[in-house]
DNA sequence: CGTATTTGACCCGT
DNA sequence: ACGGGTCAAATACG
């Protein structure tokens, strides 16, 4: 076997944990009674893709038939399967996203800084039937600053940046790019987490939870007070998950991507300070305010039309949440030593210290 | 009328 | 020079 490289042992050992950490959640919620289904159906998943994303970091290959997309799900058949993608992938260059050139005028390091933010990428399949053009809402509210015709591909690749960009400095954005063989997959490319403030902090609840197993024994404390049953999972994928879920998507696979040298690199130099950000609304309780058949409405826009569930019900959605995301907001709004932010789902860091990270630590006091 | 999208120009790395 | 990514003015949308 080929020596493992120290990244890829590295990545190993996070899918471990994640794994390990979904495991132990999985564990909390059966014994909540009121925790909904879909909740441990995400768990479960997660826990699945944790373990596939083990084996594939291991060279691991599936057998064939298993290898195909099993699509058990209900009506809107869709696969989302989550692709590695640290080193430069389809465009040999990452490179400025943006304003490269603002940003450099203010901070000279601010460009190189931008190749470091995270990226990953989703390969999205919706059903043929279904009206839109494009993958479905991923949660978060993204504006389209871009398209483009792509050498060798037939459909145009959008870009799309986060909606709140100027107003929260939130520099993630991602590519959409349909895929040639087959229409109904859309492959989306997601660079740098969400610094945003969409809704509520109550959105890291899970990974509050999980940063309580994983890391300093000092957070436990505050972890435990929260309220397990409303700050359930917030995290941006949960959220990503749960709208699929809700959808009846099923979720393929999870992968997960380490390319972030350093924990500050996400937020732009540019950015004022780390503002605490959050993942996006916080679809978790959707039973309680937000039902599959309310959300419905729009929550697969497709890539024409990117935010509509973000605008339209998140805000409702956001309201809810900001109350009880008040409160541990503003308790964690300081830049704590650790550096946890919470990715897309499959995002995590580690600190300084190496501890896991499943979120954010603004949750600790 | 404010906000989002479209689209050609521009920038940058290769 | 080329292709990918972004800017920004024009336009569409609600």
């Amino acid at each position: 076997m080929v020596m493992m490289e120290l990244e890829e042992t590295k990545k190993l050992t996070e899918e471990l944990l994640q794994g390990l950490e979904m495991a132990r959640q999985l564990q909390i919620h059966l014994h909540v009674a009121s925790t909904p289904h879909e909740t441990r159906d995400l768990l479960i998943q997660n826990i699945i893709s944790a373990f596939e994303n083990a084996l594939h970091i291991l060279k691991w290959t599936p057998p064939p038939s298993a290898a195909a997309d099993p699509s058990p799900s209900p009506s809107p058949v869709v696969g989302i399967k989550m692709l590695h993608e640290s080193p430069p992938l389809n465009t040999g260059s990452p490179h400025s996203e943006e304003s490269d050139r603002d940003l450099r005028d203010q901070d000279p390091t601010a460009s190189r800084k931008r190749k470091n933010l995270a990226r990953w990428t989703k390969q999205i399949r919706v059903s043929p039937g279904m009206g839109g053009e494009g993958p479905l809402d991923d949660g978060y509210s993204w504006r389209k600053y871009g398209q483009k015709d792509i050498l060798g591909a037939t459909y145009p690749r959008g870009y799309y940046r986060c909606t709140h960009r100027n107003v929260q400095g939130c520099m993630a954005t991602k590519q959409v790019q349909r895929s040639d063989e087959d229409p109904n997959v859309f492959e989306i490319t997601y660079r740098g987490s969400h610094t945003c403030t969409l809704a509520s902090s109550s959105s890291n609840n899970i990974n509050a939870s999980l940063l309580a197993s994983t890391t300093s024994p000092n957070n436990n404390n505050v972890l435990q007070s929260l309220d397990q049953q409303q700050q359930q999972q917030q995290s941006p994928m949960m959220n990503e998950l749960l709208l699929n879920l809700r959808a009846g998507l099923r979720v393929q696979t999870e992968n997960l991507d380490f390319n972030f040298p350093n924990s500050n690199h996400v937020f732009s130099s540019q950015t004022p300070p780390p503002q605490p950000h959050q993942p996006m609304l916080a679809d978790n309780n959707f039973p309680s305010y937000m039902s599959p058949a309310t959300s419905g409405i729009s929550q697969f826009s497709m890539s024409s039309t990117p935010n509509n569930f973000a605008t339209s019900s998140g805000n409702q959605i956001n309201e809810i949440i900001s109350a009880s995301a008040a409160a541990t907001t503003s308790a964690s709004n300081s830049n704590s030593p650790t550096v946890g932010l919470d990715f897309p789902f499959d995002q995590f860091e580690l600190d300084a210290q190496n501890n896991f990270m499943f979120g954010n630590p603004r949750f600790f006091p």
